[in-house]
DNA sequence: TGTAATAAACAACAGGGTGTTCATTATTAT
DNA sequence: ATAATAATGAACACCCTGTTGTTTATTACA
């Protein structure tokens, strides 16, 4: 557990450094960011960087962990429902809200979300949440999307197939300057979900 | 253009140069290679390496050249008659004998193919096959499997999600071995993709 | 097979980023 | 006002980079 109660320099420092990190991921990409680029930019000696991060991957974690935290609890608090509602009478209102409150969180952090999940973002945070969509749709737990029982194809591709479908949705999103709103989003997406990408594209009655 | 008749010497050390490459992502990502890892394990002069190279990323760079350019050859030399096939009668065997051939060629090049595709591999590639898949999709040629037309949703979104996709189900059937064959890896696809994930997974009659 | 061409190896270079340490200064919490 | 502590600034050895010039080895070809 980190300290309740942090000094403001502290608060003050880090917040500084994350902004610098997003400016600098979308002006040179992250691969080419180096931790004096960083010090440089949010006008902080370079030993202060080492006394909160051991390096830009660590910080890089770090902030990484808390987006990651914010969708877990957003998805622990409405998944259950989802699913329950899919199983009884596979109405699609309640995975649409869901879909809503994500684009939602998406929107509100969406100036550090566009620059990590961008084209010169971070591989492993992309790989980290495909990993958590994966494991979401087809995870251990019983209560996933994904159940073995009538399944037209190895489960394991279908969330791979469906966990990567929403994140590239999201970054085209991101990337397109976000103009849809969330509800639009919902829709679209559960639109080609539900129905398919044949359908959606006008190809089957 | 290249010189027709490269110096034997030339050709051993650029392959020892890619074999090395690979072999460096597999275990420490390409993130933290080094030019001076790739030489040593190439068991290779630095100062040869930098005859060839302009650094890592050009390394890689060249390698992903070529591969982009046997899928454009590729879908140049099937993608019309999907088109076709799917206009005329919404019949999916052609693009299923398309994607066999794609799943065909990705055994070939699986070596290189799942490391630079793989979670520590490189994002500058998976952006560019990302880009390459949503233009072939929607690109402004008239030929696209995206026609503005019947459109449920807007095209873009529908390129991203199919394209994004596609590319999650190869990186899974690499990570995990590429043990189905093409042809068992064309039908998951075309049947996800026909039908949608919701009918795949047996939630849609 | 001998020879000219040239690729690879070797060595040395300045330059820049890293991660650490320590003394000094500034700010904060109380 | 003061004690605690965060930030600064400077210095450090270390490693990798990209380049250059010289020497050695291999190759292509006549």
């Amino acid at each position: 557990m980190r300290n309740i109660n942090p000094d403001l320099r502290v608060i003050r420092t880090k917040e500084s450094i994350r902004y610098a990190l997003v400016e600098l991921i979308n002006e040179k990409g992250f691969d080419a960011i180096t931790v004096k680029d960083i010090t440089t930019r949010a006008r902080i000696n370079r030993g202060t960087f080492y006394a909160h991060y051991q390096d830009k991957f660590d910080l890089m974690t770090r902030c990484e962990e808390e987006i990651m935290l914010d969708m877990s609890r957003l998805t622990k608090q409405n998944y259950p429902s989802v699913i329950a509602a899919l199983e009884i009478d596979s109405q699609t209102l309640t995975p649409f809200s869901f879909t809503v409150s994500l684009f939602e969180y998406l929107q509100i952090n969406s100036g550090f979300m566009k620059a990590v999940l961008g084209p010169r973002g971070d591989l492993s945070f992309q790989t980290r949440l495909k990993k958590f969509m994966w494991e979401t749709l087809y995870g251990n737990n019983p209560n996933a999307f994904v159940k073995e029982e009538n399944l037209l194809v190895p489960g394991q591709y279908l969330a791979a197939y469906m966990g990567t479908a929403i994140i590239g949705v999201i970054q085209q999103w991101l990337e397109s300057g976000g103009k849809e709103s969330p509800q639009e989003m919902a829709r679209i997406l559960t639109t080609i979900s539900v129905n398919g990408p044949f359908f959606a594209a006008g190809l089957k009655k």
